[in-house]
DNA sequence: GGCAATTAGTTGTATAATACAATAATTGTA
DNA sequence: TACAATTATTGTATTATACAACTAATTGCC
């Protein structure tokens, strides 16, 4: 299938100026709104631990901003600061920038075709997602990918005692 | 954009069962034509090294034959053994089923319109990577994740007298 | 023909991303 | 009040990746 090129083009382009793609996926989601830990791990899809150390990439890099969530302390909350928005901005334009010059290519026709198209994939897929999150249809299956996947480690000898 | 929401959700969709992503990659160039290891690398985008080891694990799980290049010895054939042929083909039906799945829940116009943008994104993208591939125009440069890019190490002092 | 340069693939090495496990602090509940 | 559950962080190990180094084969040049 056509798709499949589509699919294996697109697994390549992962360069996110300046910032990795876990990093660019945690702006976007923060440009829309603010979230916990958590809640952004759950909407870009990365364990806990992986967006933690993440996350304080971008608080250094001073994109991010976290502070203690005064209802729940164990909690924090993650907002853009006003560099994130900046950098999220420029993300947007330099993609718009090359979705731009691909277009110069094709027909105004084709345009409104693709641009369809990837509304309702997107949508579809996203939905999709949703809903067979827990069974193992492989190969689309968006989940993380297999290879980071370990057995899980045998749980160190029972605490002797409590502490 | 939305259409950074398919990249984003193409992003996350890595699992070929059994295979690791790059194997897959691989395994489906082979399935057009015979390579050398060079070439190969080139198709899919990686470095010989990593490649060398990734095309290791396949001919160690009998996918892929790897044998001598008679025309010049230091160069290998890689061929797609009778398994990678059905491995690939399993691949594609798992794919298929997906996307099959996926249509369901379109209209034939959509989907002959989502047929024909991706198609046309693909070639589109691919020449223009072909094009563009010395520029750091970011996010969508189909380059390896910027992420693994390190510094060159320094060189070894230089050798002392020949061997 | 001999030697330097180039090439192809393999191996060495270090880095980054990732998830499971463990931990500390906090909150919820009985 | 005590214990279970929750949240973020830290520890740890694995995997994929690319640059460097190496080895062997080939090519180019004198």
């Amino acid at each position: 299938m056509l798709e499949r090129e589509l699919l294996f083009q697109l697994e390549g382009e992962t360069a996110c100026c300046g910032v990795t793609l876990a990093q660019c996926h945690a702006l976007l989601e923060l440009s829309f709104s603010e979230f916990s830990l958590s809640g952004l791990a759950a909407a870009v899809d990365l364990d806990v631990s992986t967006l933690s150390r993440t996350v304080e990439g971008l608080v250094k890099a001073r994109l991010v901003e976290r502070t203690q969530d005064l209802a729940d302390r164990r909690s924090v909350r993650l907002v853009l600061s006003a560099a994130g928005r900046m950098k999220v901005a420029a993300i947007d334009e330099m993609c718009n920038r090359y979705y731009t010059g691909l277009f110069e290519e094709l027909s105004e026709k084709d345009q409104r075709c693709i641009v369809r198209a990837v509304g309702l994939l997107a949508h579809t897929m996203r939905s999709r997602r949703r809903v067979t999150n827990g069974q193992q249809s492989c190969c689309s299956t968006p989940q993380r990918s297999n290879q980071q996947r370990r057995p899980a480690r045998p749980r160190k000898a029972e605490k002797e005692g409590s502490k």
